[in-house]
DNA sequence: CAGAGGACGGTAAACCATTATCATTATTGT
DNA sequence: ACAATAATGATAATGGTTTACCGTCCTCTG
C-alpha cells in the first residue's frame, strides 16, 4: 500500500521483513495469490517475465520500468485514441502501455 | 518471413516442420538467436512471458495479443505523444504497447 | 489455560522455457 | 570422392519462479 507502484514477490518479501523479519517466500505467495483471488490486488504481467503485484483500485494507468534499477513505476497519464488503433475486425477489450527507460534516480 | 507477425518459439518449430518435417527445437532456439545477434530478427516481450520474434527490419509498430488463440499482430499505427508520458526527470527510450481483445478470426 | 484450527516458514519439488551435450548427418573445399 | 568442418536434432541439464509439503508456532474460543 505504501510503496505507489507495482511490487515483484521479492520486492513484497523484503518490504515485509523490515517489519517482519521471520517472514518467508512461501507467505509472499500465498497471501499475494489469497488478495488477487479476493480482488485487493491486480497482477501485471512486464515483458521479460515476472509477476507484479499493485492495488487493484487504481484508476487506469500505465507503468514504466527502468532498465538500470528494474523498478516500476506508475505513469499515469494515457493517449485516449489507443484502443481505435486495432486493425478491422479486431475487438479490443484493454491495453498496456509500457515506457522503458531510466528512472529519476538511475538517470 | 511470411507470418507477418511476431512468432514464438513453438510457433517457429511448427511452420518450419512443415517444410522440413525432422526440424527440432534446438536448431529453432540456435538459429533465431543467431539471427538476432544479426541483426536480422528482434526480440518481442509480450505480457505473459515468453519471447517471441519478428523481422527487424520492419517499422516502428505495436501489437495486438487475441487472448482466444494467443496469437500476436502487428498494429501499424502509434499514438506519437507516448513518450512525453513519463514523471519528471525520467528518460523514456522506448516504449511498448500491446492491445488485448479478439482477433477477427476469433470473434 | 488448554485444545483445536489456522497460518507460518524452511525446504523440497514441480514447472517451463531455454541451453548444453554429443552422436549423427550434411556441407564444403580440394 | 574424401576428408575436414560445421550444422542438426534427441535428450539431458539448467536456472528461475512458483507451489507443495509438513512440522512448528500462533491465535482464538470456551
Amino acid at each position: 500500500m505504501n510503496a505507489g507502484r507495482p511490487l515483484t514477490p521479492d520486492e513484497v518479501l523484503e518490504y515485509g521483513q523490515q517489519i517482519v523479519p521471520s517472514l518467508g517466500v512461501a507467505t509472499v505467495y500465498r497471501n499475494v495469490k489469497i488478495l488477487v483471488g479476493e480482488g485487493w490486488l491486480s497482477e501485471v504481467q512486464f515483458p521479460g517475465g515476472g509477476l507484479r503485484f499493485e492495488l487493484a483500485d487504481r484508476p487506469h494507468h500505465h507503468h514504466f520500468l527502468c532498465r538500470s534499477c528494474d523498478q516500476a513505476f506508475d505513469v499515469h497519464r494515457c493517449p485516449d485514441e489507443v484502443e481505435t488503433l486495432a486493425p478491422d475486425g479486431f475487438e479490443v477489450d484493454s491495453h498496456e502501455l509500457v515506457l522503458f527507460g531510466r528512472c529519476a534516480d538511475c538517470t
